[in-house]
DNA sequence: CCCGATCGGCACGGTGCGTGCCGATGGGCA
DNA sequence: TGCCCATCGGCACGCACCGTGCCGATCGGG
């Protein structure tokens, strides 16, 4: 969606770059409440014309910022065990997840989607698919080398686990403490985990 | 006077419970984006003082609304065993999430409560704790009934089961469906059920 | 029966949205 | 090198909604 690599672009693609950042350090800043089109143009010393030539709405530029720091975190280690594994990842995502100018930006992203269910859906697309997918990812490793039952469901399973993780995020006032992610996977490794060990 | 049929002047407590209902008209045939104090206001042909007399915001306002239709639904039968219960329940919520006046309505205020922590105190403490805490009870109850085993922490349990449901209904494209309560409770049921059947 | 609380209506300044129109600018191409 | 025009910053507009203030009408309890 950022600029097209096949006609050499002017100045537009710079432009386009630091209008991103501005965001991220206005999120940063001011946080949920003071993310608008508005507000990023004032603050980039840019006419608005410039950020609607790239973007149709605020949640489309929120979009493209949030995919900009949005690193390979997401990747899980390969270290331990399967639940040592997922613990770690969730307690890093919680991290992220509670931390401007991702916190901030997510937030007002999954809000706006709210009204709009076509960016429902290119949220949905663009980063939980991505996130459940690496969780599965993991899992079904797991599966193979035998830590997890062959009978699981494990799509399933990964939805569950995000899932539980967003909704404490999202609508709960209860932070993702360890106790949570413990739990969490209490339930997983009950669920699905082999049998064979002690 | 307007060409509106005789509607006397209601004052207080009837004025108060005509607005929530005028919201809920409203929410069931404009959507999430129709929602504003404003329109509430001008479709009761009211004041808005008359509102802010009553709720501080809108989000206030839309609480108050879904209490008057957050129905007994929410009772679990207890007429089956407790995963014919949980699957019957799951699939009626589901039902009331997608449906107006609810849906929009439940949409807005937990769009609102992303850029205000004490509104998303608020919507939990009302809402979201009642519905773990029903879901809670049957458990419970099952567990006492030797369904379940019972070293389950069924508190983590309950939020598992609640924020799978939640996280498809505000992130997801996919639909709440029976596959989707099915794959769910295959993972509680093979985590928590009790293995001395057949 | 009357006084005061509540009412509908209107208007205000403020903010953000999305668009239209300027004149300036600077980079690609002749 | 120098021209041309897409892109730029800036400004303004109409619209919508917010939250507040004021007015005169209206209703109802004392």
């Amino acid at each position: 969606m950022t600029g097209t690599p096949a006609s050499p672009r002017r100045r537009g693609a710079a432009r386009t770059e630091e209008l991103l950042r501005v965001t991220l350090d206005l999120a940063a800043e001011v946080g949920y409440a003071g993310l608008s089109i508005e507000a990023v143009a004032r603050r980039a010393g840019v006419g608005k014309h410039t950020i609607y030539r790239r973007w149709p709405s605020i949640a489309a530029l929120l979009l493209d910022a949030l995919s900009l720091v949005w690193t390979s975190d997401l990747d899980y280690r390969n270290a331990g065990d399967v639940r040592a594994d997922l613990r770690e990842q969730f307690l890093r995502s919680s991290l992220a997840l509670s931390s401007p100018p991702i916190g901030p930006v997510y937030r007002a992203v999954i809000a706006e989607a709210q009204a709009d269910p076509t960016l429902r859906a290119t949220l949905h697309e663009r980063f939980l698919i991505t996130v459940e997918q690496s969780t599965l990812d993991r899992i079904t490793r797991a599966q193979r080398t035998g830590e997890l039952t062959a009978e699981a469901n494990l799509e399933f399973a990964a939805e569950v686990l995000c899932g539980t993780l967003y909704y404490r995020w999202l609508l709960s006032t209860r932070p993702i403490d360890e106790s949570a992610v413990d739990g969490l996977l209490d339930m997983f490794m009950a669920a699905y985990g082999s049998s064979n060990q002690n």
